[in-house]
Order: C-alpha cells, then sequence, then structure tokens
DNA sequence: AAATAAATGAGAATAATTCTCATTTTGTGC
DNA sequence: GCACAAAATGAGAATTATTCTCATTTATTT
C-alpha cells in the first residue's frame, strides 16, 4: 500500500523534527522549521502536541530563555549552556549529569525527587569571537 | 529630623522585601506581600525594580515555573528545589552548588561561563503528605 | 460505508510582562 | 528655604507567548 504524506500525522512529524535538531527550539521556531514539509501546519499543533509530549516524557522543556520556552528531543540526563547574548542553547555532554545526586535532595527536602537540570549561563563562543 | 515612610523609595522596599522572604516569590506574589506597608505601590514598579536589580546583580532569577518568574534575593551561590505540584521553590542548602564546574563547561563549550544552576524538581514534603 | 473518536487550523481569548506618559518625589545649586 | 533638573512612580494601555474554542478534517472502529 502507498503511503502518502498525508496519511502521516503532523504529530510525528513534530516529534521528529524536535529529535533530529541540536537547536533546543522554541515553539515558534520548530513551527518555522515544519512549514517547509507541511505548509499548512497551525502554531496551535505544534504547542498542543509539544504539551502532550512533555506530559509523556518523550521531550523534556528546558524552561524559559528570554520569556520563551525551549524543548529539547532528548531526554538522556545532559548538562546545558545558555548564551545570555544570542540565546543559543548547547549540549554539554563531557559533564557528568547531576542525576546521582538526586537521593541526596529528596533526602534534604524530605519529598520526592523525580528530576534534575543543571544549567550554565554565559557567552558562547560564536559571540565571544564577534567582539 | 523625623523621617517619614514617604521618604523612603519604595524601590528599597522591595529589595528588602525580597531579601526577608526564603519564599522565591514572583513579582505579583511581591507585589502582594508589599502592600500591607505600602498600599499605594504599583505593579510596574514591582516589575521594573525587579528588572533593575537584576541586571546590577543585587538579586537573582530562578527562571520561571509555570510560565511566572521567579526571584531570589540570595545571590550567593545555592541550589534550588522545585515542586511540581504547588509551585514552591525550596533551597537545598545541604547540597553544593555546582561553581567549581564552571571552569570545566567553559572549557567544553569555548566560551564565557558566568554562572550556573541546579535544579531538583518533584514533590516536596508537604504536597506528599496530603495525599 | 456509516458512525465514532481523534487531530487539526484559524483565530479569539488569556495572562504575564513591558511600555507610555503624566504626576510625584528626590536631589542640586543658589 | 526656593527654583529647577533628574529620577521614580502609578495607572492603565500595549505587547506577546501561550492556551482555548469550535468548526472542519482525518483516522479508527464496526
Amino acid at each position: 500500500m502507498e503511503l502518502s504524506t498525508k496519511q502521516f500525522r503532523k504529530r510525528n512529524a513534530i516529534l521528529e523534527c524536535l529529535r533530529n535538531t541540536h537547536a533546543h527550539p522554541s515553539a515558534d521556531t520548530l513551527y518555522q522549521m515544519l512549514q517547509k514539509e507541511h505548509p499548512d501546519i497551525s502554531l496551535a499543533t505544534v504547542y498542543r502536541n509539544l504539551t502532550l509530549f512533555k506530559n509523556q516524557g518523550l521531550i523534556q522543556s528546558l524552561g524559559t530563555v528570554n520569556g520563551i520556552e525551549r524543548f529539547d528531543g532528548n531526554t538522556e540526563p545532559h548538562v546545558h549552556f545558555v548564551c545570555g547574548n544570542c540565546d543559543s542553547v548547547l549540549d554539554l555532554p563531557e559533564l557528568d549529569p547531576p542525576e546521582s545526586l538526586c537521593s541526596a535532595a529528596a533526602r534534604a527536602t524530605g519529598g520526592r525527587v523525580s528530576g534534575c537540570q543543571l544549567v550554565f549561563t554565559g557567552t558562547c563562543q560564536d559571540c565571544l569571537s564577534q567582539e
């Protein structure tokens, strides 16, 4: 049987697009990236499905950078760097993620710890060289 | 000479209020806290001065929790815990802040690292006991 | 193929934050 | 103390990322 593009839900396209980039895009950036392949996609659909994926644990939110939420299709624990100049987000696979400290954090709070995030901030290499 | 309340700028009140709480409040929460002493304060003034303090390094932003920015009057490096149920933010002074890893992060990125944040997420003790 | 359920598009609604501008307060020089 | 300039503030409008509504389209089930 033939599979036309239309048969694939846009939902899958959104997830794949996010998984295939290291740019840690916002909903709107993702929307623009998707328009090449899906010219009729709606921004609401992108938001809707990102929320869905988040709740399902298929993706993670990095929180907001300059008031805009950023997403990561890689749910493996890893460390991030955020450039305060150009708002780019980089992975730092060289550094150990702090998951091993979760139990200590749970002990300290008396609550349940389900995740953690380590984020460095500063100026990225590209922005530094353009000064 | 007598010091009437009016002589004190609201700016100072905002900074003091933030420094005297461990609640990591939002701008609006801070606004409500301030209204007892300053019934005529404006929400815009709270936002304005928080932005100012942030730029001056007098306070730090914790980023957003559920789309709302949270602030911390304590600029000493320390670890945070965010409850995903009640949105409360707790300090974890028991855990080592990750500042020592900044140089490794700078090496990994090739950029300049000016700060870092370690945040644990989960369910706080209070919310756990209410289940 | 009919009926039901799920997903989507378009635009309106919401809400946190920022902006504008008139007014008030503070600081400075006389 | 008084006139003037500079800074801070209040009130509400403007902005904007995100969510919601609902009619339509697409997928699934029988």
